[in-house]
DNA sequence: CCATCATTCTAATAATCTTTAGATTGTCAG
DNA sequence: CTGACAATCTAAAGATTATTAGAATGATGG
């Protein structure tokens, strides 16, 4: 059977993007990925391992085709291939919540108060940020604000919430945002505000998963 | 660092999900699976491979919750856990075309016409077919037709196409379409019938191809 | 109950992937 | 050109996965 062969080198090609994404230090590559560009060093930083093992992984992701190298001076930045990346980190994602009772378990035992947005108080929440009724704050680094975030809401990073506690106006309702239902920096920026007297609470959204859902997301113009 | 490891659980569970499609041939077992429910034997088959090997990746997708198996008589009937199971292969295969240039090299290497449609020719196709203006056939087993085919097409499955050629009004263009564009059997229909003086084509479109572009598919109700 | 058939389980080997450490490349600043 | 630094490459150990064959399970039909 000769065409049987040729026939699975299409299936092994897919595999390859399977092979990808079968390990959680990818997975959480991407997921970092998905919040702009990003050095190898910062890369290894974030999910906490060694700078050639992140490495490695990173070479897994390019051969796949799922991210781009670029060179910026001495250092080296890796970003996605494409939007339909982040897509396929969602579409995973959606799978695993959907299907896996031990994810949404462990999901309930590190995350205080799991707030799933639906159409409806996505919709009403921007209105209500609008008109200024809320704050909603971008507690992720700076620079991933910089790349994309909520419309109406402004950075205020976890590392800096603390020393610019002033700029929040206080009894006015704080809601917090990060990099997605898997972040946990939303949850202690809310644990952080509400030791300090705010009324704060985070939504699971990221940007990613605002915009996987038709809507808008507001890009600062780079300097 | 006690919140890193417990957040690591969580990629980890994705990546259970991203590990269930890191094979070739579980890949394979999918897109059959996404054409409705088979037993191990038959999934082996047309695999061609090991039933026993075939079990062991069965198993491997169960434990990921992609598919759920139930007993049928001596059988053991296999089914996807969910239609977001096709979206997500769907997915990986957009992304792996999209993105692997061998991927698509491998395609125009195997396939003779690699018709793919656009929403408009999608359109139009739907018209024509309830018309009569072209015969659609389904050249895939008459089980999967069953389970549900694109509106407008009759089962002629490839092994019967020689001995039934005379159900097909000549002179009329047909238009064969199978499981997907990485399956033969379409492939084959057309050249068999242009073999016989037919004026037919095929397109890249299954069920679930043509279904993820929100058209409707019809199903035939259960004996 | 026995024999049969479809499937799974178990155990063993081969193949692949992950991780670590040391050597190497490529860029920048002096 | 040299030193410092970011990142990759190479090689080897450890961990997982794929594949195969033989034994075990579970339903069926006599």
């Amino acid at each position: 059977m000769e065409s049987r062969k040729t026939k699975d080198l299409l299936f092994e090609q897919v595999a390859r993007v399977g092979k990808a994404v079968a390990s959680p230090k990818r997975l959480e590559l991407l997921e970092l990925l998905s919040q702009g560009e990003k050095t190898v060093e910062v890369l290894a930083t974030e999910v906490s391992i060694d700078i050639k093992l992140a490495s490695a992984h990173l070479k897994v992701l390019r051969e796949a085709r799922l991210v781009e190298a670029r060179r910026e001076g001495r250092f080296i930045a890796y970003r996605l291939s494409g939007d339909d990346i982040i897509s396929l980190w969602l579409n995973l994602r959606s799978v695993a919540e959907k299907h896996l009772v031990e994810l949404r378990v462990a999901l309930d035992e590190i995350f205080s108060a799991p707030e799933r947005l639906t159409a409806e108080s996505r919709a009403s929440l921007l209105e209500k940020a609008r008109q200024g009724e809320v704050i909603v704050i971008d507690v992720r680094p700076e620079v991933e604000y910089r790349v994309g975030h909520l419309p109406f809401s402004r950075s205020l990073p976890l590392a800096e919430i603390e020393r610019r506690l002033a700029e929040l106006p206080p009894g006015k309702e704080v809601v917090a945002y990060c990099r997605g239902p898997f972040c946990l920096l939303s949850d202690e920026a809310v644990k952080l505000l509400c030791e300090r007297g705010f009324r704060a609470r985070k939504i699971s959204d990221g940007v990613a998963e605002w915009a996987a859902e038709g809507l808008p997301v507001e890009v600062l113009a780079e300097a």
